[in-house]
DNA sequence: AACAATTTTGTACTCGTTACAAAGATGTAA
DNA sequence: TTACATCTTTGTAACGAGTACAAAATTGTT
């Protein structure tokens, strides 16, 4: 936890106060959040956070390729900081949102009928675990 | 084209003039058309028609199984009459957003580290075919 | 023709996100 | 230190997709 100043710098990103709050929410909080998430979480100890600094920083991160965000779930975008390709799986009854890896072969080669790719999203939805074992009570 | 009709029926939609055309839209369009596409492509002959019947009618159609909603393109909801499970690219470049015919061998079976999966959406990005031609100039 | 049920319309609103300009903080050179 | 340019942050206003809601229009049934 003590890289993340370094990490802005490697990504040339001048290391603010705030951008270190952020970055560091997002590398506690894996749970996909969202820009108001994040809001909410931070502005209980910096009280003068402003709604648009999140998403400026957001938006900066994601253009400097510190994080990936995440399209498709619930209309909002959320951010995720994690390099290792994965798959999602939102639940459609409690709406958490689960990693899952695995290696999707059709997608290592770079061409698909003649269209380069350079970024995939996979997105399931479905019911999950949890909420499986609770239905059948 | 002479079948929409009876499809309505079909599905429990009775089938107001509105709703053939909305239909018809989407049979004709294969673009993956948002709600506004099908407005103004509707709205210049049907100069009565209200954005909220559009919403309204494709609300209905999805709840009924006609249509499938896709997201994660452009932050706005786009509809697709087309019942073969299939993958979509979106071309960086020019927007354009294609339909590729594969299986995907992992959703196949019903359940991924116990959840159950109920739908998938599988969304890649990159710059297509034409796109890749022009820039080679 | 009369009445109920359904469909359509228009307006106002919500909510995530962005635009923009002012205010504040930081860095550099003299 | 002071002065000045640059970058960061803030707050307000605005945007745009989508929704809520009630009135108006249409349809179907007896």
């Amino acid at each position: 936890m003590k890289k993340l100043k370094e990490l802005l710098v490697e990504h040339n990103i001048s290391p603010s106060l705030h951008r270190i709050k952020i970055l560091e929410y997002l590398a506690k909080h894996r749970i996909h959040p969202t820009a108001d998430d994040i809001y909410r979480g931070l502005v209980k100890n910096i009280p003068t956070l402003s709604k648009t600094t999140v998403y400026n920083t957001l938006k900066k991160f994601t253009k400097n390729g510190i994080l990936i965000p995440i399209t498709g779930f619930d209309n909002e975008i959320r951010y995720e900081y994690d390099k290792k390709p994965h798959i999602h799986f939102q639940c459609t009854r409690c709406g958490k949102i689960y990693d899952i890896e695995r290696d999707i072969d059709i997608f290592k080669n770079y061409y698909i009928e003649g269209h380069k790719i350079q970024e995939h999203h996979i997105n399931l939805k479905g019911i999950c675990k949890n909420c499986l074992v609770n239905e059948e009570r």
